[in-house]
DNA sequence: CGTAATCTTGACTGTACTCAATAAGGGTGG
DNA sequence: CCACCCTTATTGAGTACAGTCAAGATTACG
């Protein structure tokens, strides 16, 4: 079997940025940002939205569309530092030059917001300036999460667990009749968890034949949030605080699955 | 050769937060923090200052001695996330419990100030938070760095890469005249890095025995930090920004270390 | 319809892990 | 001061998980 190119999903036209969901949850404090400096952006797959080492940029609030955060190496090594799903927050690095590049891995809508917005003037906006340090903490938990994978569990695990932690972390702004797919490519994955895609493939493949996961119209889709976060040896509780305001109100709670194949092991 | 268990520092006793060094290089705007808050702390090398999963609790800045933040997978395997030497800050994670544990890895002192006096009131201390955030986006850099080294680089890259890292962090706070010295235990370095203890001691061998590094008093030493960024594929000038100031002003310029003996290769 | 990218699979290799035994300091209590 | 214990460092032998190389199958896309 195999993944077909990834296709964005289908996209509302949004007039500004406060009328998305998304973008609702995630400046949740009305009135507290200067949302009038927003810019409401789009950009194609496979577009470069900030280069490695250049700016001090934009803080990004993610609208629609998959972006990724990577490190480059000089010998072309990639290490993708974070996977940026809507309502996701990018707080470019405030010191010195940026240490990661942003690649747009589907059609992406962003909105813009300039760091001086932000932060020259806190008094003036004290109560965003507290949303976007909620932010930076989160990013700062889901990366200590993430090094903790990569040093510490197995391909398997490493896998399982992104996994689970996108699902998870997409429900929590999606739009509740949307299923969680998951849109990246294996070498993507690959980079994300320090593998190869070859070996991603293989431990997928074992994934699928578990019945963990599966392929439905294109795309990676959770089957077992519960036994993939077990696979990935993943406390949900623990990290519950930082995979978002998911748990209050049952928001789409698994999807009801398609009957299992009579062979599939489950 | 065997690592002797390291000895802290000899300490001085300081009065009061801003007597400091190591923390008027970390508040630098004077003033700007409501530095009659911080409250000085000591601990003994071993103690833990934090569990994983409980607090939001205070933010420290490190006055002496070597601190580590970990986390615990179910099973025992560790992953130290980050290494805290003097003149750094160590911000708790605002959203959820903590996701990291903090220990003593010597005798250390810090200087710790409640989240409340920051966050509650950004208009009380605008430039303070300032600083906070500055800390905060340092800290992410590092923890993108860390994460790069453990998806993407080798295991000789990753231990010397940790080396040059720890070596000019902490020229930026040293006292001049005393030289960088490393007080890691080789499980302790492992379990940064995502490597055993067992493959750390070989792959320390190897820059032994190319002159890379050197034992001297019991602690290891750096002895030539620019082949030894070359042997981690790491960009010193890239990372200045988040290295610290070091840079301007030569504070020690690679201490004249100890003539090689004859047969090492040099 | 042809080219390019991605996914799959197999065979082989190698870096890093595991197990295990020994050595070397440091600390503690007698 | 010395015996004893514990932690850490070191080394060797064997193993295994993940990487490399390479070919073929699908699918996207122009």
């Amino acid at each position: 079997m195999v993944f077909p190119r990834p296709r964005p999903p289908e996209r509302s036209d949004p007039a500004s940025c406060g009328t998305h969901r998304a973008c609702r949850s995630c400046w949740r404090d009305p009135g507290a940002l200067p949302q009038g400096h927003g810019r409401i952006r789009r950009y194609a797959a496979g577009a470069d939205l900030a280069a490695q080492g250049e700016p001090p940029a934009d803080i990004l609030t993610l609208i629609e569309g998959w972006l990724l955060l990577s490190a480059l190496l000089s010998d072309g090594r990639r290490q993708i530092l974070h996977i940026v799903v809507p309502g996701d927050v990018v707080v470019p690095l405030l010191v010195g030059s940026a240490g990661f590049g942003i690649q747009a891995a589907t059609d992406a809508t962003v909105c813009a917001m300039p760091v001086a917005a932000a932060t020259t003037s806190p008094t003036a906006h004290p109560a965003g300036l507290h949303v976007l340090m909620k932010a930076m903490s989160r990013n700062a938990a889901m990366a200590y999460e993430h090094l903790t994978a990569v040093g510490r569990r197995t391909a398997r695990e490493r896998v399982a667990l992104l996994l689970v932690e996108l699902y998870y972390r997409c429900r929590r702004a999606a739009i509740p009749d949307h299923a969680v797919q998951i849109p990246l490519t294996q070498g993507v994955l690959a980079d994300a968890l320090g593998l190869t895609a070859v070996h991603v493939n293989r431990t997928l493949k074992t994934l699928r034949a578990d019945g963990l996961v599966a392929y439905e119209g294109g795309m990676l889709r959770i089957l077992d949030p519960d036994r993939l976060a077990a696979a990935a040896c993943f406390d949900v509780e623990a990290a519950g605080a930082w995979l978002g305001p998911c748990p209050p109100g049952p928001p789409t709670p698994v999807p009801p699955t398609a009957p299992m194949p009579p062979g599939a092991s489950r």
